[in-house]
DNA sequence: AATGAATGAGGATTCATTCAT
DNA sequence: GATGAATGAATCCTCATTCAT
């Protein structure tokens, strides 16, 4: 009853898809501070259009979040298909710093729990379980040690985004640098385990 | 001549100390998004009063970045006397990561340059200079691997808070394993340079 | 491009109307320094339907002292085709004189650089152009001075308002007598040409 | 008891003399609009001095204006020992139009009325008066029209600065040729009395 | 008396959201 | 369904005035 099934008639699908089109590329650009003002300008629609189709600015926001994730986790998916599990693990992280990257509102959304929905909190549970299933493959093989999770591997993309953020301007492949260097942590062969237990992202509505 | 020091009068300095603290709690709890109203009620006193103090809420924010900055430098300087510079460097991103794991607004500003005033901007680049004495001294003495600066040291510290930020309600101390993972990223021996450059900060305003 | 031109939907073009109106009569009541709050509660909006209409305060009074402006110069443009410029001329300077003394605002602004856009100062500078008009014809046929010119005639509009402004409460017609004694003054045959030359108006934003 | 005598004590005085002087010069340079904190800081005393001198700005603003007036009165009263009642007259409005082309704050005082206390409007009534001896000495001698009043002359040159105002940035004298062509037309023989008759300020507290 | 710290009302402006057309 | 007009809460900041030091 809450989540009101997106319209058949052909204008108006064609109208959500751009404004995903349009509020993805802006919110990429921008991060989240943008107004839903200047989105529908952007798309040459009505702001009453926007609200139309998605109630609240935070439903447009989960909405192209979850597209995003949605891509990553297939691309991850794709990967488990690879015979190198090492090449696969790096072209997913690859992948997912460079979603970072390109994307301004994707990184304030995953920093700032108090902007994902349940929807995103739950698709971001499933990009760590993919992301599991790569770094399983790669750990299984000896390639990286043996107390890192998936879960690791998917906070340390926006960690690499964010180590980098300061000179992407300058440098916008800079973040090559610190993706390397995290992974020769993530491989490095120390004997010592890691000095704290992995986490578990919280799947409830965090009541603060 | 036009940036007035601070009153010496005690009910001043008391209130200043006090706006100091409580704006910092504030901001750190909860970013730069706070409004000044909120600061000002917080700590019991008008919104004037806060505007007495610091004219524009840009500059209540740069002061107590710059004394967050300060302080992490002095660290940093004193840390240069330990004579084993491994422990040094590791006591150096530990104090870094954690004011960062303490501090959104910290957060915020690092990681967002139209954030920062040009004094700001500065500390960056002493935090950054003393965080190179504290690597070259571990780089001497093939502790960490050749290409790794300062700098790159300065901006992980932000990185290692962002890949934990998610698990940080959690579990507070999270961050200490991609601290440790990070650090045995840096001293990973692994015969291949990092692939990419190390990066400058740009000292100037980006007039973007 | 970059000013959106007023909407054409009845209920907004009733509003931006009413808008006009009810602005125009609070500011000639009261001047420039009215609020727009003030200004949305007299006309029963709220205050974002004025910055709807207009995206600043300078942007409203800019439009209203534009009809202002363009309904003196339309009138004098009219008054061109009488055939007795002396008639012509006083006529467009009555006219004048009651803008000015009928519109607080327009006092404010025509005598603050500082409040004028360059449409506005556009349109002033139109002004003084049929005001030199008209006064080349009664000058031609040697009804005024030789030397004074249309600038002058604009100009002392204001100068009249101003000098009957302390009686105008009490006596609302005052400005009669002071009208009267200017045009005297520009009709008077003395022989000796004015002690000053006559000023041009600056038509680029005064750098002060 | 409304009026507190100023106080005795010598560096009082000095302080109340210095605070008189800069605020004047203040409120001349840049209007009524000027607040109080900038008179302090200009003046090298604290906000609270000036408020114990002049218990509201109004306080204040109406005592650089009495001092104003009382000075033009002064010369005033001295031009009417002049012989010859024209140079006298002429003399008066000069020094007059002078007083308010060197003074926004008198334009804006004598222009609006709420900002008059009941000793200015006094003071204007005074002005007014030998305003009406210096005129009433060049009607007898037929040297300005019999119908104009010394108010119309007090009344316009405050006309006169106004006329002038948007020339004066550029030409700080442009102000002569209108009180020109002014004193022409008081002196102009046309036979036709002004068709309005002559206004008296009034002199109680308007209840607007 | 002098100081300048504190106050809070008031002002311009932005923006998510609702609703009449 | 689409539009964009209306709304009003929220934000930063200014300034006359009061009052503790």
């Amino acid at each position: 009853m809450s989540a009101k099934p997106p319209s058949t008639r052909s204008d108006a699908v064609r109208n959500r898809k751009l404004l995903l089109d349009v509020a993805a590329r802006t919110f990429a650009e921008r991060g989240v501070e943008v107004s839903i003002g200047e989105i529908a300008q952007r798309a040459g629609v009505g702001k009453g259009t926007v609200f139309r189709h998605f109630p609240t600015k935070e439903d447009l926001l989960a909405a192209i979040m979850l597209d995003l994730l949605d891509e990553l986790i297939g691309a991850a998916t794709g990967l488990l298909a690879d015979d190198d599990p090492v090449r696969a693990l790096r072209a997913f992280m690859t992948a997912g710093v460079e979603a970072f990257v390109r994307d301004r509102a994707f990184c304030d959304v995953i920093g700032r729990p108090s902007l994902q929905s349940q929807e995103v909190r739950d698709a971001i549970h499933r990009l760590c379980e993919v992301a599991e299933g790569l770094t399983a493959r790669a750990r299984e093989q000896g390639a990286v040690r043996p107390d890192v999770t998936g879960t690791d591997v998917a906070l340390m993309l926006s960690g690499i985004q964010h180590t980098a953020a300061p000179l992407l301007d300058a440098d916008p492949q800079a973040w090559r640098r610190y993706l390397e260097l995290t992974f020769d942590g993530m491989t490095a062969v120390t004997g010592r385990p890691l000095p704290h237990p992995p986490g578990r992202l919280t799947l409830e509505e965090n009541p603060s």
